[in-house]
RNA sequence: GCCCAGGUAGCUCAGUUGGUAGAGCACGUGACUGAAAAUCACGGUGUCGGCGGUUCGAUUCCGUCCCUGGGCA
């Protein structure tokens, strides 16, 4: 049995699955792309010390920010802490916010290989048109479907068909490494009213511009990482670097670090509602201390009932 | 009180030599197979400050009032 609570940023699934798995003798499992980085504890909203005491907590913060995680390595990750988390007789709950990851680990993903480093740094460098245009050379299907503005998909494609030799689609015909098929799933999505969901990514931001996420870019910055890392992307390092800068005042910072936390929790709620499977419960209540215990009491009922 | 400059989308602003208007961001809808807190597609949401006047027709011209900013007193 896992239990899995998905969910947008600023939802409240953090807390929900604490106390679950403080009821249930659970594990939680981050399922949260920036999560994974030790870096940004503050930014990426993980559980504070004081949270991690009170239950064992898998796969957070356990990459450095100079590297790149990717669906896949989370995936097998996530795979063996849940088969070491049953063996310790507990029981994993995976939490987060990445729809991507959730079901590459479920459903499973394309065995590419791994990509040429060499390849991937040379198509990365160049302009989208260029890329887009060498493409259509090497696989015209792919570059015929993707959008030539959609910088990440089209450098995928084309690093795939010229590291392997094969163009994306032959090698997404088939999934691998999916654990759908062997355990079995509570799962719960959380979908809370959009303005309430949205008044809380206001208060997020601004309660981490307080409560240290400035001292964690400075460090960042300090760490001199390439700016296209994923811990370098994440919400508020590029909006906390221009104001370090000079470039914006705080006000600017402030108002465009709470709107890229909405706009990406709008894109979670538009994943999370059409991606997954549609008979997966839903909570389309705003989480609080009334709402928990009882979603905590449903969600045991689920875990014991299969 | 007088003089200037403004008042157009949620915000910052264009614009219309008179034919009811458009950019960026925000926002909305959606896509998503190894960077996914990423990347991308589509959508203009509006008493053009109020009230009068001129005109076939006013957001545009005129009058007046209100509001904002600056200056002079």
């Amino acid at each position: 049995m896992v239990a899995l609570i998905a969910g947008p940023t600023a939802s409240g699934k953090s807390a929900l699955a604490l106390a679950l798995a403080e009821a249930a003798g659970g594990t939680l499992v981050n399922a949260d792309a920036s999560q994974v980085y030790h870096d940004l504890r503050i930014l990426s909203a993980r559980p504070s010390a004081e949270e991690e005491a009170r239950a064992p907590h898998r796969l957070f913060g356990y990459i450095d920010g100079a590297e790149a995680c990717s669906a896949a390595r989370w995936a097998a990750d996530a795979r063996a802490t849940i088969a070491e988390i049953h063996a310790e007789g507990r029981l994993p709950i995976l939490v987060g916010g990445t729809g991507l990851y959730l079901k590459t680990l479920l459903d499973g993903i394309a065995p590419v290989p791994e990509i040429d480093p060499a390849i991937r740094a040379e198509i990365r460098a160049l302009p989208v048109a260029e890329t887009h245009a060498a493409l259509a050379l090497l696989d015209p299907e792919a570059a015929r479907r993707l959008n030539p503005a959609d910088t990440t998909r089209v450098a995928r494609a084309l690093e795939v068909v010229r590291s392997t030799g094969r163009p994306l689609a032959a090698w997404q015909a088939k999934r691998s490494g999916g654990i759908a098929e062997d355990v079995r799933l509570a799962p719960l999505i959380l979908l809370p009213p959009r303005d309430r969901l949205y008044a809380a990514c206001d208060t997020r931001f601004t309660a981490m511009l307080e409560g240290g996420a400035i001292e964690e870019v400075e460090a960042l910055l300090a760490r001199g990482l390439d700016p296209a890392l994923p811990a370098m992307r994440a919400i508020g390092v590029p909006e906390i670097t221009g104001w370090l800068r000079g470039e914006q005042d705080r006000d600017t910072m402030l108002a465009a670090g709470q709107a890229a936390t909405r706009r990406y929790a709008k894109r979670q709620y538009t994943w999370l509602a059409h991606q997954l499977p549609p008979y997966w419960p839903c909570e389309p209540t705003q989480l609080n201390h009334e709402t928990i215990p009882h979603l905590v009491t449903k969600l045991q009922y689920w875990v014991l009932t299969g």
